[in-house]
DNA sequence: ATCAGACAACTGGTGTACCAGTTGATGGAG
DNA sequence: CTCCATCAACTGGTACACCAGTTGTCTGAT
């Protein structure tokens, strides 16, 4: 997984544009030249189609063959499985925070879960969200969840989640406006369920946690899917001769 | 994920090294040399680097950047690690299964499992088990828990789990001679639940599965911790001189 | 004004060449 | 005989050049 040795350019490239797409700096739809970014990271495109390789396999990039390559926001089908893949993870990973987590680790995530609600309450009470704001809630909110993740202390798992999440809030944050309103408690409740109660509750609760979303995500994908195909995919020509 | 349009050639470099590998053809600490590997598919250097490095990501080989690549056999740190993310994955499998598989799902999955079962029971009685047949009983091991996942009907998921399959399989089947006894109805028992009982009695008996597994896995790691290091990596220099 | 057709510019994929770093054998010193 | 410094051969990483395919625009006919 993880280059032993000194990292290499193509490295470099994959985590720098990687993070720019993950900040929500380069939006869906934003086409990417192998050459462009090569030029700019100061490089030959030979690295850069290598780190575009690897960001088409995490699904965070599409290129097609000869045709050019675009920040890529996931389908809604894609979306559903993803949600398939996370509930596995996720309660999972909760149950495993519930069963072995430290003190230290409880009490951080209960801090954590305080702060993240009420930057959500916060957000309700705006009438307008502007996209960077919703951006980094997103962010926070993923955080929170790496938090209970990471505590296993076991990286497959860890990055496993990470990638799952990384599809998931890369297409909630691209679409900010609407933040459907989040009970009052939301996380402050699933926090206290990991830290105090059994593995079996702590999984359960963070079954309902996921399933919410998926809810809220498949509302949404309803609404978007008409509307912004025409931006992030480009016109399919027909054909060309009818000879 | 999958290319959408034709394949490349870096897409066929890809998976014929990795079918290689996986069918056990190309065994740990096999060197792979980019050149070598280019003349034998016909194609220039550029698109089996390309394929390496995917397979890198994958963590079924392993490059040191001027060092020459190595078929990999993970760490016994990794395959436990990866038998969290496979508990993670495979019980939400079998609950997805007992949630909603049709009933010719169910049969195949019956029949499978009664295959696989005769399988390693005829291999427990062979007083030597060669290794071609101790890789395809595990490839075959390997098929069973795809059908299940597959069920689901969900790519992400579905290639997921294999994913951590093919690290363990890998793992499993390069160290064949010993194949601890099974229980003699093992996979039927596990088959019967999955299409007979609750989701939660279906995930319960995945997770015993796949414990039985993680213990005996790491009872082998012990065996293998001391041994096979110097095959599998080359001798490290220390360093050039004193001056 | 509309639209089919053609074209110039650009795209990603790949072949070839080159580089610095690593390796394992070789040969000489003790 | 043992050991270590040396070195030729090979490694993966990268640059550069080139190609076929795609795109969006611009043109000219209707």
């Amino acid at each position: 997984m993880k280059r032993t040795d000194g990292i290499t350019l193509s490295d470099l490239a994959y985590e720098s544009i990687r993070t720019t797409i993950l900040e929500g700096r380069l939006t869906p739809g934003t086409p990417l030249s192998r050459r462009k970014l090569a030029d700019d990271l100061g490089m030959s495109p030979v690295p850069v189609g290598d780190a575009i390789a690897r960001l088409e396999t995490e699904g965070l990039v599409e290129s097609r063959p000869r045709a050019g390559t675009r920040v890529r926001l996931a389908t809604a089908e894609e979306i559903l499985g993803n949600y398939v893949l996370r509930e596995a993870l996720e309660t999972h990973s909760a149950r495993l925070f519930a069963e072995s987590a430290t003190t230290a680790q409880r009490k951080n995530l209960l801090r954590a879960a305080e702060r993240l609600d009420l930057t959500y309450n916060s957000l309700a009470r705006m009438p307008f969200v502007p996209p960077e704001r919703g951006a980094a809630v997103e962010r926070q909110h993923m955080d929170f969840h790496m938090l209970i993740a990471r505590a296993a202390g076991v990286p497959a798992f860890s990055s496993a989640v990470e990638r799952s999440l990384v599809l998931l809030f890369n297409w909630l944050f691209s679409r900010v406006p609407a933040f459907d309103p989040f009970p009052e408690r939301w996380h402050r409740d699933l926090a206290e369920v990991l830290t105090t109660g059994t593995p079996v509750e702590a999984a359960e609760a963070m079954r309902i946690h996921v399933r919410f979303r998926i809810n809220e995500a498949m509302e949404r994908s309803k609404t978007i899917a008409a509307e912004p195909a025409r931006m992030l995919r480009g016109p399919q020509r027909a054909k060309s001769k009818t000879t």
